[in-house]
DNA sequence: ATTGGCACTTCTCCCGTGAGAGTGCCAATT
DNA sequence: AATTGGCACTCTCACGGGAGAAGTGCCAAT
């Protein structure tokens, strides 16, 4: 196990091959080549660690890095520099979408990898406001305010015109019914809504309703924002060739929420062939969620060569979990 | 000149350096290599192309692109499939955000590049709406809607509570003041607008037109998306070399902004070396504005190798522009 | 102005070779 | 039983030398 860590450490650190002499003197292990031999040959039965070809060293499998990440790995702090890096970072952020924008920023900056933040769901957290206001008397504005802080708004266009006082009430109604509850909850919550309202208003009112759980469900929690995509192509020349299909699994929606997942708030570490996507499989993926009320709803992660160094990238991603969250209770 | 064209053409479709027998024999041109070589000799002269090396065919230098895109590539119209397939990306687009985020897939598919479009810009927009809610007594939320249909947002807090008489006098006055008036005009119509109050919630307005003034002027045109970065590594292995100075200038917002520029109606192109970034020496970058209200308030345009197709990309990005274009005015 | 011919240049591909790195295994040692 | 030094073996990689291909420039002829 000693070895299988310096073997980790030393791969990838150098992104070579490691040989059994150059680990017994780069890491100062009191035994000798041979035995080392040996005990890699003992790895590499196990299916830990594999040689590229017969006359190189060994590289750790998938494998190999799964029972580093999950035994081996100690926590590597931040230095007291990158700590303040991160603070400074997101002080001055004027709203969610800058919060967002400025995260993935720092992720990737910190890990040197690519960085990707979903917005704080909708499903998961409440309402704190719902506004209707006339643009023109057939024409209306829905805002949807989050307690996270996410904002929707959609312009709606009436067939029949709608006064000011039927607004108001609309509005106060809908926001009695509505301010402090789970976004998930509103369907049911608006479900008889129309039917309190005068005949003739009905059918403004059922567009309105309509909107509003358009906003608060369908297009809840697509929002991904993804920086950092440089950095793939600074990983050398190996893992350089195979970054199109990785660019090009990035770009699809779809697979960054696969990716990210159920917001949940322990860090997952999905390793290669671990992943579902083939695009993905010479990629590892550390994800964790984070949320302004201390649990998570959503989630933040990066996206590197297998060969990354997992210590230090998994905390850095822990440390801009907590710090978002923290900044999302106290600012917004 | 029509031997320059062929050049561009063949080079474009191959991606070869071209000699003078295939383009003898592939453009169908009645004239025998040896003429050729003539001309490619004095089109060398001139610096429009430049053979990588002495026993190979050549190249268009940045300025025979120019040369060609200036006076001798005729626009390719689009297919009528891709005509449909840009009017069906569009349709059913719920927002600005949802707007802005098709617009640039769609160009991005359609030119097989990397495509940037920029948010219509605020600055010379106009106020459609300003409204001020009160999420508590001391903590209001401005939304600034713009008539391209762009939304911001802003929570503030503040020292002292105001009532709900006090916000609807300061909603209605801000209103009648601004709506209407182009967003770069804001500053000079709100000087003197915490005057008309009362001197006890002077602190209150002031703070409230600061951040008015925030939204309409400080993060106006910063909004970049951006898509198909993976483009850039299809285009086969020499592109994919110089990909990372490329993918490391795509990131920076400024660089980003730059490259866009002023909103101007007609299309731009510029060409490898002409671009100022280093970066970006060996790309070209077509660009043109687009807006509701026919002149523009924004640009989108996309990025690719120097050897690309100007005529088809030229056509798409002008098109994908119209048709935004028209979709903002319809729909937003 | 255009053309065919021809010698020249340069790249690319292929092959063989030798050096280097690292292993596996064996016998010896602790 | 674990560890160690020694040694033959294997494989890659870098280098160099042709052979072949592509394309040119120039010249003389039309």
């Amino acid at each position: 196990m000693e070895i299988l860590r310096a073997i980790v450490e030393d791969y990838v650190a150098t992104h070579e091959p490691v040989g059994s002499k150059v680990l017994a003197a780069r890491h100062g292990l009191s035994i000798s080549p041979a035995t080392i031999r040996n005990e890699m040959a003992a790895l590499e039965e196990e299916g830990l660690i594999i040689q590229p070809h017969t006359s190189a060293g060994r590289i750790p499998t998938d494998l190999g890095y799964r029972v580093f990440v999950d035994r081996l790995s100690t926590v590597k702090p931040l230095s007291p520099p990158e700590r303040r890096a991160i603070d400074k970072f997101l002080e001055g952020a004027v709203d969610l979408d800058d919060v967002v924008a400025r995260t993935v920023k720092l992720l990737a900056q910190v890990t040197h990898q690519v960085a990707i933040v979903q917005y704080p769901s909708l499903k998961r957290s409440s309402v704190r406001h719902i506004e209707v206001l006339a643009l023109a008397p057939n024409r209306l504005m829905l805002v949807l305010i989050a307690d996270t802080g996410r904002v929707e708004q959609r312009i709606l266009d009436l067939v029949t015109d709608m006064n000011e006082s039927a607004l108001a009430e609309v509005r106060s109604k809908l926001n009695g019914l509505t301010v402090g509850q789970k976004l998930a909850a509103l369907p049911a919550l608006l479900e008889n809504f129309t039917k309190s309202f005068p005949r003739e208003t009905q059918p403004s009112i059922d567009a309105i309703v309509s909107v509003i759980l358009e906003m608060a469900i369908e297009r809840n929690e697509e929002r991904v924002v993804i920086s950092g995509t440089s950095n793939l192509a600074r990983h050398a020349p190996d893992f350089n060739e195979s970054v199109h299909p990785v660019l090009e699994a990035l770009e699809e929606q779809v697979v960054l929420l696969r990716l990210l997942g159920e917001a949940v708030d322990e860090m997952k570490v999905r390793i290669g062939h671990e992943q579902e996507d083939k695009k993905l499989h010479s990629t590892s993926v550390i994800t964790t969620g984070y949320g302004p009320t201390g649990d998570a709803v959503a989630t933040l992660g990066i996206i590197g060569p297998t060969r990354m160094d997992y210590p230090t990238s998994m905390s850095a991603v822990g440390a801009v979990a907590r710090y978002v969250s923290r900044f999302l209770q106290e600012e917004i």
